[in-house]
DNA sequence: TAGATAGTTTACGTTAACGTCAACGTCAAG
DNA sequence: CTTGACGTTGACGTTAACGTAAACTATCTA
């Protein structure tokens, strides 16, 4: 086949591009995340591999376990594809999303709360004469804010 | 004053409550998140450590680490309260914020796969002469699924 | 009075996800 | 040939967030 290496990548340069070092590709290979092929004893990445990754690293910013993302990329490598498999798979799956969900719930509830602290703090100022914050708008007194 | 304890709790009630271990909250008070009063050698937690808490386990959730936690629950003590150091705190509040957005983006990119694969693999079936995996509705062939 | 129960401090152990260092291989350039 | 640049495999170190066990205290109950 012509194009044999349609795209390939050393370990120096994955790792730059995507900002980890050569170690953590290392130690993602050693935990079966990835599998790069060799030449002789050089590792060398292709674009699925890239792809993985990305995939690997994203799981690891949204808070997934390295096992938790092994498994995940598990779920798409259905081999042969028994049924049995595939329903397992499948609930995996959806728990996966569930836990997701909840997890998006919790930034929202987070982000609402940061950015009514926010605004309430980018309206407050001292009043003149007690020295006590108010709103710089209302003139209204802040008690006490906090969680 | 009449109610002197408006709600308080044991260590063993909280940790109960919000299925942690005691340890946790020790630990926690340790770090500085929590501190909750004495009585004699016990600690007794009131309402607003509670609260405190529940921020905590939410902040853990999406993925903070205990400092990152410990730092966004001062940005709540503006204490004295003075003009600087409620700029930086404003500035921190909007830093946390973008970082949440830019996980919730991650954690939508994540759930837009899982979904797409889920409903792929559930609308999969076996050809029954050739044995490949088609698409249970249009009969297509699935040639290789993955990220 | 003696457990039983709930709490305390102190201190060492554990796991995940790498960092860091040493010792070695390999190949093109000077 | 040797000097880098780039890579390799161990192997040990590190940090965060607790677990776990030991030894002790205080209070309530039978």
């Amino acid at each position: 086949m012509a194009n044999d290496r349609s795209h390939n990548y050393s370990i120096k340069q994955l790792s730059a591009e995507f900002d980890v070092t050569p170690r953590t590709l290392r130690y993602y290979e050693d935990q079966g995340l990835l599998s790069p092929e060799r030449r002789g004893q050089q590792r060398i990445y292709n674009a699925a591999d890239r792809i993985r990754l990305a995939w690997i690293l994203r799981g690891r910013r949204v808070g997934f376990s390295l096992a938790e993302i092994g498994e995940m990329l598990d779920l798409y490598d259905l081999g042969d594809g028994r049924e049995t498999q595939r329903a397992v798979t499948l609930n995996r799956c959806k728990e996966r999303i569930k836990a997701l969900e909840a997890q998006r719930e919790d930034i929202n509830a987070t982000l609402t709360e940061l950015q009514g602290f926010a605004s309430l703090i980018s309206n407050l100022t001292r009043d003149h004469e007690t020295g006590k914050w108010i709103h710089a708008e209302t003139g209204e007194p802040v008690a006490h804010f906090g969680p």
